[in-house]
This record gives structure tokens, C-alpha cells and sequence, in this order.
DNA sequence: GCCAACGTTGGC
DNA sequence: GCCAACGTTGGC
């Protein structure tokens, strides 16, 4: 079992939409670091749902329920895309910001914060209990 | 809107 | 294969 973080932006893909679709591939991912994360997710994994740029806060927890297969809207670009399909679990009781993570020492070596720009991190399972714990305490 | 961080591209 | 230039992402 691994633990994962995948941002997207609200205005291209909410939570409030993932919750409506009830499932969704994950695409769009064009970073070879994040599509090594996407290959090595496994049925099962859970993953922190992350609004970037507008919220900037960790909104729910999503779950793998397809591993990757290739990306259809990659098919006519050059290198091997994939995307893994992902079903909504749980909502977190209350969003927990960037900032909030990045104020507990604890979290300071989690992906998010070291390289923020990367789309699909992985989050050991203590980062992934921290920021369930923050958005129920 | 700016800037830092980082990835990618292309000339050599 | 190196490195400068450029593009993209995302926080502020």
C-alpha cells in the first residue's frame, strides 16, 4: 500500500466534479517523474486530492481503482503517457492548507513542499496521517 | 503579474 | 554530452 498527492487545479478539475463523476482517469500528466508515480500506483493506493493555484489545500482523499493504462488524450503526442482511474473516498472533514503543512515540521520533507511543481507525489503513510489528522483536529 | 524552481530543447 | 535559452508550473 502507498500513499500519493495529486493536484489539479479547481478550475480544470474539482473535487466537487470528481465527486459528481464518481470516477475519472487521471490526465493531462506530461512530466516523466509524475508518470513514474502514475505507473507505480497500485489498486488500492490512496491519494490526497490537492487544489493548486486557486484553494491551495488539501480537499479529500481519492483511491486508485485501475492501475495505468495508456493516456487517450495522449495518443497523438510523442512518449508513452498513462493515466490511472481513481474513485473519490472520502471528503476531508475540513480542507488543510499549504500552509498549514508547511508550518508543521513534521511534513517538511514531503514531496508537495520540496518540488512543487511536480503534479504526482508520493507521500509516505506518517505525511499521509498527519494531513488526514490536521483536517479532523 | 512577478518570480523561483525545474524540465526540456537545441546549438555546438 | 554540455550548457544556455526558453517554457511551464505554482506560490506569493
Amino acid at each position: 500500500m502507498q500513499y500519493w498527492l495529486i493536484k489539479s487545479e479547481p478550475f480544470k478539475y474539482s473535487w466537487d466534479q470528481f465527486v459528481a463523476d464518481k470516477r475519472t482517469f487521471w490526465d493531462g500528466v506530461r512530466n516523466y517523474q509524475a508518470r513514474n508515480n502514475l505507473m507505480q500506483m497500485a489498486k488500492g493506493d490512496f491519494c490526497i486530492f490537492y487544489h493548486s493555484n486557486e484553494g491551495k489545500e488539501a480537499v479529500g482523499i481519492a483511491k486508485v481503482v485501475k492501475t495505468h493504462y495508456p493516456d487517450p488524450t495522449a495518443v497523438d503526442e510523442p512518449g508513452d503517457w498513462v493515466v490511472v482511474d481513481v474513485s473519490p473516498e472520502q471528503k476531508l472533514k475540513r480542507p488543510v492548507s499549504l500552509a498549514e503543512m508547511k508550518a508543521d515540521p513534521r511534513l517538511s520533507q514531503m514531496g508537495l513542499i520540496r518540488q512543487s511543481r511536480l503534479s504526482v507525489v508520493a507521500l509516505t503513510k506518517v505525511e499521509f496521517d498527519i494531513i488526514v489528522a490536521h483536517s479532523e483536529g
